[in-house]
DNA sequence: GGTAGACCTGGACGC
DNA sequence: GCGTCCAGGTCTACC
């Protein structure tokens, strides 16, 4: 099998900062807890295949990337770019070193890199696949769109749809193939903006251009509302907005106790994170994440297909918050500390 | 500018 | 097994 080695950043931890958030549970991506390795399948145009990452000494050490067949020079360059952007390879020790400055409460676990996916026109997929459905929902409609859409791999895996293939699909195929449901127009229409290279990805992905003209730019696109395009900035890489949504409401009441209606308490989540300025996305995220692991384990124990599944609190039964709630503000309150 | 209702799927629940 | 209800963010029509 072939092998290439990529070099992080001084503090990567692969373990930590490859499952630091929700897209690593969807396909074509697959965290094998028992053996630590990430693995994924991208389409690079000329040839899909499927990787496996490790890293197997430990933190700060070299990444070992198998391929599942043998890749000419130009694919290899543009697996090192997807692999870096889905990983979060290109963002220093420095910059996570600037978040623990303004929230220590991270500095002992590391926390501080999200990932991603492998390219913008992905990370805009699954954030439109992740809007007006529970968790399970966009679970399905990414394993859906990769089988029925993505270009097979050696291994027998499949890539995520590249744009020009969801663009020539019909809505109808996408609806009763992929339970995109009314979303169906939307996703090829997003596809064909992409496929007619009405996108300049080095534009939205520059950390000079202005987040709020980039928000702007976001909302024109179908499918797209303040929500997604908030989620979809941080996913650029820019975290002073909060995308929040009903979790968000539930993680303001049971976790920070705030009480009102749900626009009240989205207010006060706001006010919350605003003192952790261009870095709030982080700070809420985590705090939300440690929930998470609070009642599931390790996000790198996760099993894709069962605790992966069921992950949010939106899943949680309200007799279990109550139970759990008084561990999880004292959990919180050491932190604070 | 603000608001109500439709959009669609899948899970929970009652029978 | 079937029917009903509900959660979820965006879009559109209407006031």
């Amino acid at each position: 099998m072939p092998t290439l080695r990529i070099e992080p950043p001084s503090d990567y931890l692969l373990r930590r900062d490859a499952c630091s958030y929700g897209y690593f549970l969807l396909e074509p991506n697959h965290w094998d807890p028992p053996t630590s390795t990430f693995s994924t399948s991208i389409d690079l145009g000329t040839v899909a295949t499927t990787v496996q990452v490790t890293q197997p000494g430990g933190k700060g050490t070299p990444l070992k990337v198998r391929t599942d067949s043998k890749l000419d020079a130009p694919s290899k360059k543009a697996l090192r770019l997807s692999l870096a952007r889905m990983l979060r390879l290109d963002e220093p020790a420095e910059v996570v070193r600037a978040f623990h400055k303004v929230d220590p409460r991270f500095r002992k676990s590391g926390r501080g890199r999200l990932m991603r996916s492998a390219s913008f026109f992905e990370d805009v997929l699954k954030t439109v696949t992740s809007c007006n459905v529970t968790w399970p929902g966009t679970v399905n409609m990414n394993a859906k769109l990769c089988r029925v859409l993505g270009r097979e791999t050696a291994s027998g895996r499949h890539a995520f749809p590249l744009a020009e293939t969801i663009a020539k699909a019909r809505p109808a195929t996408l609806r009763a193939r992929c339970s995109v449901g009314y979303r169906d127009a939307r996703i090829v229409e997003l596809a064909k903006i992409f496929a007619r290279d009405r996108v300049d990805a080095a534009w939205f992905e520059s950390p000079s251009t202005p987040s709020q003209e980039k928000f702007d730019a976001l909302l024109e696109w179908p499918g797209i509302g303040p929500y997604a395009a908030a989620n979809i900035l941080q996913l650029l890489g820019c975290y002073e907005r909060l995308p929040l949504d009903t979790e968000s409401v539930r993680h303001g009441r049971d976790v920070l106790g705030f009480t009102g209606t749900g626009e009240q308490i989205m207010q006060r989540v706001h006010r919350h994170f605003e003192p952790f300025g261009e870095h709030g996305f982080r700070s809420y995220w985590f705090e939300l994440w440690a929930h998470y692991e609070l009642r599931k384990g390790p996000s790198h124990t996760w099993i894709r297909d069962t605790t992966g599944k069921s992950f949010t609190a939106a899943q949680l039964k309200p007799v279990d918050l109550a139970k759990d709630l008084a561990a999880i503000r004292a959990n919180m309150n050491r932190r604070n500390a």
